[in-house]
DNA sequence: AAAGACTGTTTTTATATATGAACAATGATT
DNA sequence: AATCATTGTTCATATATAAAAACAGTCTTT
């Protein structure tokens, strides 16, 4: 290569060390190599920047002005490395995070607002409804997938932090007017409210899975937020399919009740997916241990409660 | 190579275009090669430097900031070779020349000061003395010698500047008292003063070629001053071989005249001796023209006179 | 004084690297 | 919507480069 940047690191060295031997062993390089480099630099610089006899080595008085920048140069370069061990170890800097509808909601007050503190010398962007964005297209360091997206990139990891039941929820109120279903076709009678409209890739969380088929349920509401469903439940509007996380409290309080038990739901999960494991920022593993620490809470706490 | 340093180069130019193939070709290389180093660079920093799409190229949240320090660094070093090549324009900076012994009084007036004038951002070190040094070893830039060195370093250039006729001079009174030698032999048996005791390589200084061989003259007095030389014949202490330029004026004015005008002496010769012409600062050639330009005006003048 | 130890340079050879074509993936264009 | 142009990456190969040893000086030491 006509101008390679070597060359100058291994000037420094020899300049700095006043010999050509000890800055190849310093370098770990031949010393045959650091005289072809260093004259190399010397050729197309078209200056002599080093007097040498076979004993000693001596700065021409351009080699010594030219050396200040290449130090300061290195020195810059070290700088710039020490900064990136710097943000693999200590959480810095800004993460971008796409998260499904709902979910910075629910995560604000158990995830953000502890990690944030956790870790003050990182900014967050959480970016809600943000489902099926192209992780590395849009610039994003990690995402929440409440559903397996069926993209098969081998450079992104998929990362199950949470699973947790689904059940089928109402009003007192409107199992008093319809009844507690017991099977799919009593509950296709019942007005349904979807929590996702989604796309093709998200219809299984608005299906159910029995006997070994899915069955849709036709939604007379359908609304990505979870705080508009439990509402327009408390509205007798009609049932849902929730994650008995979600509505744990409302059960106690008998808010809402549980109905047709004896139909079982495939699980809800939540992923996280985030880019190849090598080389992640610390602010990065710092987020997903507390999200995964989260998820783990979580289902401790759904496993208490149905013990 | 482990830690490349034209991954930095390679990184930075991706990331200002934006683009691996524009980089790839302002920087005159393939695009697989910037693939690579970049590629390289992250795996031994072990961060993602730039999300890269098959149709876009954006930094990382750390390529960003590390780039801050690379980018420093190329400027320093661009700035680090712009005053290299500015010294190879503009004379700047030390200049160690070593002059025979007399020299530096001869030239003070004729070549130091106008030269110091026409250049002031030169500094000016002149060794006196300093005959049959290593211009390597001692870090000269620059060599006059009043004889031709044996050593035969091909990395060093030889360069006659000037060339004079020499002559026996001596005192009106000595004359009067040992009459004008015609030949060698009744030189020889009058008193001589040496110029130079020198060593071997110098000898040829004191010596008279005649009739195809050398003449040694035993000297009654010798010391490397021309000023001594001159007042000692003035004190009629005996004769001296002298390059005309020297003794013209007193030759005109009677003080010294010439004898044995029959006997032809070799010329006195003055060399320029520096290192390799590849990559001289501009202070050196600058010196070297001055010394050149005063050579030819020197020998101009004797033509003059002499025609 | 002469041999020895150590220097930077040269040269040959083995290794590593840049290359260029084929590839896979994306966005623009028709 | 489908093709086309262009992107970054991969892979086999030719080139260039680093390595190792021999070399030619210089200084020290016995």
């Amino acid at each position: 290569m006509n101008n390679d940047l070597n060359q100058i690191r291994i000037f420094c060295q020899v300049a700095q060390l006043q010999s050509f031997t000890q800055a190849a062993e310093s370098l770990g390089i031949e010393k045959s190599t650091v005289s072809n480099k260093v004259s190399q630099l010397e050729a197309r610089l078209g200056v002599k920047l080093l007097q040498r006899t076979t004993r000693s080595v001596k700065l021409t008085d351009e080699g010594a002005q030219y050396l200040q920048f290449c130090q300061q140069a290195m020195r810059q370069l070290e700088l710039g490395e020490a900064l990136i061990s710097d943000m693999q170890q200590q959480a810095v800097g800004h993460l971008r995070v796409a998260v499904p509808q709902n979910f910075a909601d629910v995560m604000a007050a158990m995830v953000v607002v502890p990690f944030l503190s956790e870790h003050p010398k990182v900014t967050l962007e959480m970016q809600q409804g943000a489902q099926n964005v192209d992780l590395i297209k849009e610039g994003f360091d990690l995402a929440i997938r409440a559903s397996f997206s069926e993209v098969d990139d081998s450079s992104l990891i998929y990362r199950k932090i949470y699973q947790s039941q689904r059940i089928f929820v109402a009003s007192a109120e409107h199992v008093a007017k319809f009844g507690n279903a017991a099977n799919i076709k009593q509950l296709r009678e019942q007005p349904y409210i979807a929590s996702y409209a989604g796309e093709r890739s998200d219809t299984s969380f608005n299906q159910v899975y029995v006997d070994g088929r899915w069955h849709t349920l036709q939604a007379r509401f359908t609304v990505n937020s979870i705080a508009a469903i439990v509402q327009s439940m408390q509205a007798n509007l009609g049932f849902a399919i929730m994650p008995i996380t979600m509505v744990r409290n409302k059960l106690a309080s008998g808010e809402l009740v549980q109905i047709a038990p004896q139909v079982e739901l495939t699980d809800s999960v939540i992923y996280l997916v985030y880019p190849s494991r090598k080389g992640q920022p610390a602010k990065l593993k710092a987020f997903i241990d507390t999200l995964v620490c989260w998820g783990e809470k979580m289902m401790r706490k759904n496993h208490r409660r149905a013990d």
